[in-house]
DNA sequence: GCCTGTGAACCTTTTCACAGCA
DNA sequence: TGCTGTGAAAAGGTTCACAGGC
């Protein structure tokens, strides 16, 4: 009764390598893998660190430098150099030998990887602290994103601005969605609503969700779901902090791009 | 000039398998390993999971359910039964074959491994749009966490009152981070000033950040750092939108709790 | 019969080390 | 000489499948 149905997806975001049904009593479960190709796929965790290099690399445009070495880039991204030019090598080769890379190009593809190039429309649902706080974070609507849409359930809060839109109800949703092509939902409700706003975001067309609020929330297989969890950050931080770490061995950062030979405190 | 330096520590939380310094020219570099042992080494991953499961077991707590199978905790919890056996196993034996897990033992083991069973005391630098939300979100000073400053460089801020508390003056940072015990840094200033509250921070003798500011920090080997940055979460979605995966593979979401058969929208 | 605990297989990611090109 | 691009090795994480206890 339970033989297949990996879950993940309801995780993350779609995985590519999942199984085919039909698992095989014994080990030689393989069989697929072959004719998946598709050359250029990237790998999850290279994706991850795109948006590390692309902000790198834009404040270095600010700073009209035209070219970078694997080593620069890997500092001012916080990542080391052999996984810089891993990373940068499946996008195919931007780099010369004996240089470095070129910044501008380099910027274009990864936006272009990104899907930067154009903006995408983004609809928040909930807005009490956080949703408030997201509508009008500028850098969350900035940069190949915008807000075109304020869901609420609340009916006291319909109506209400905030920048400038003015929050809609839920009733709404599905119009809304359609009309504006609205392509990522932001889940910013209490944990009781969340999975129930993320069928609706769904059933009206939402490709993707980012979902704040701190409840596990599961979606169909075309669709992709990534969650921020602030308990859960801290609770990470409380683990190591009470652990604290075998002290010996971690590696001291990078340094980034100030002389500070290692940050305070000796 | 930049042999060994690994980065990393600037990233997420402190590695362990870093590496030793001492880097060899060609592939035996091993050596260390050996004695680190440490017995009940609980994996990075496994870490990031255990606030999930707690959050999944409380719920179960308050329906006054006392056991648990994997196969419920998988599910509650968003991932698969083999990842909640295996990860459960890092703790020691909190399970009874044939039964499932004891409920309010695995609650209050988890609870003890992520340091849960004491207030840790949080300050959170930065009040702005996002700042105010962290210090209103309840649920963000929930559960093992307290809130006990806010601080703030803009000198017009300091004295207002936010909840419970009043905003402070970065300049007290040092006094208020002793007097409270402050153990958890959260930064959610503007991208320009994080690097310098974090060595703030540090120096004051914070030893875990949770930075929300769109800029790579780093901070000395013993201090764990986390790092949400919603502009990033967003690229991601879109990257994954944009190269609309495969479509077939990747596995369906459990289901949930409830008997929604699929999710919406067929 | 049922469910945990775990060795082993498998897959992904990271890191190393160096060939190759400007 | 300097730095990219990349095979190969290592480490880490996930999944399978089953032994073993209830």
């Amino acid at each position: 009764m339970h033989e297949r149905r990996y879950d993940r997806a309801g995780t993350c975001v779609p995985r590519l390598p999942a199984q085919a049904p039909g698992p095989r009593p014994t080990t030689p479960r393989r069989a697929r893998s072959a004719a998946i190709s598709e050359a250029r796929r990237i790998p999850e965790a290279t994706v991850a660190r795109l948006p590390l290099y692309y902000r790198a690399l834009l404040e270095m445009t600010d700073q009209a430098l035209s070219t970078v070495s694997s080593e620069q880039l890997a500092e001012l991204a916080g990542v080391n150099a052999a996984k810089v030019r891993k990373d940068l090598s499946h996008l195919g080769s931007y780099g010369t030998r004996g240089v470095g890379y070129a910044v501008a190009a380099l910027v274009d593809e990864i936006a272009r990887e990104l899907g930067l190039t154009h903006d995408s429309p983004v609809a928040i649902v909930g807005l009490g602290n956080l949703g408030h706080a997201l509508a009008n974070y500028h850098g969350f609507g900035a940069r190949g994103f915008r807000i075109v849409a304020l869901v609420d359930a609340d009916a006291s809060k319909v109506g209400e601005r905030v920048g400038e839109l003015t929050i809609e109800g839920i009733d709404d949703l599905d119009a809304l969605v359609a009309d504006r092509e609205v392509a990522i939902g932001v889940i910013a409700t209490p944990a009781a609503a969340a999975q129930e706003v993320a069928d609706r975001l769904v059933a009206a067309g939402v490709g993707s969700i980012l979902n704040f609020a701190p409840a596990v929330v599961t979606v169909p297989s075309g669709v992709s779901l990534r969650k921020v969890d602030l308990a859960t950050e801290l609770q990470i931080l409380s683990f190591y902090q009470q652990h604290r770490m075998p002290a010996a061995l971690g590696a001291d950062a990078p340094g980034l791009r100030d002389p500070r030979p290692r940050a305070g405190v000796t």
